[in-house]
DNA sequence: GTCCGGTCCA
DNA sequence: TGGACTGGAC
């Protein structure tokens, strides 16, 4: 049976990682890394997670037992330049408190996948996406990512009805049109986040876009102002 | 001033 | 549904 949703996925995908090549995500050493920097990345752009990351591990807590033991306020101070930091000192603290009472970071991420991403949603703090990108980059099950990059770029290549549609029908876009392969799964989100801030803008940059060919509405034609109907 | 690799709460 | 959370880069 034609399955024209995969043709074009696929195509996409190949697009893209022939345009910018392999993303190279997660960056970082190490499944805890990934968590920590799942959380801080949270509506902050990488750069700034990385000053983060560099205090974390310059202190020496960047291990689940070591932030367990961190006053909130210390912990806070460290990741400062993430911004929203007593917040995410706070979501990290819950975390590393699930992870201490659940046996540590490696028999967390032997759980089954459905069992695993429920409990990530049940700490407050983690939501969908934080719990996905924990999911497929530190446990690396076959699950999609699904950002607000994704929901813009779909939707304008007409692959999604509006920006608007909800998380697990975005997911099963990719998730049932293309084999469960993690590798795959982590290099296209990475490479949709990469499309998606430097041309597939709120304003986007067609002119010389490698995804021009295969976009209902390139330059600015038309439809730069997205309906969306709610 | 705007935008980030979101999530929670009123 | 709309703000609040917060800092740094462009």
């Amino acid at each position: 049976m034609a399955d024209r949703t995969r043709d074009r996925l696929l195509e996409l995908y190949q697009t893209l990682l022939a345009a910018y090549g392999p993303q190279g995500w997660w960056p970082g050493e190490g499944p805890f890394e990934v968590v920590v920097g799942a959380v801080l990345t949270q509506a902050t752009s990488w750069r700034n997670v990385e000053q983060a990351l560099v205090n974390l591990k310059a202190a020496g807590t960047l291990s689940p037992e070591a932030m367990a033991n961190l006053p909130p306020d210390e912990l806070a101070a460290l990741i400062r330049p993430a911004g929203f930091f007593r917040q995410k000192a706070r979501r990290l603290a819950e975390l590393v408190a699930w992870i201490e009472r659940s046996g540590g970071l490696s028999s967390v991420l032997r759980l089954p996948t459905a069992e695993l991403r429920a409990s990530l949603l049940a700490v407050p703090g983690i939501g969908p996406e934080t719990a996905d990108s924990i999911l497929l980059y530190a446990a690396g099950r076959p699950v999609f990512v699904v950002d607000a990059y994704t929901r813009r770029i779909l939707t304008r290549l007409g692959l999604l009805p509006h920006e608007h549609a909800p998380y697990p029908e975005v997911t099963r876009l990719f998730t049932d049109h293309l084999p469960p392969d993690p590798g795959l799964y982590g290099e296209y989100h990475a490479l949709l986040v990469r499309h998606g801030k430097e041309r597939c803008r709120k304003r986007p940059r067609c002119p010389g876009c490698p995804v021009a060919a295969q976009c209902p509405f390139p330059s600015g034609s038309t439809c730069t102002l997205d309906p969306d109907p709610r």
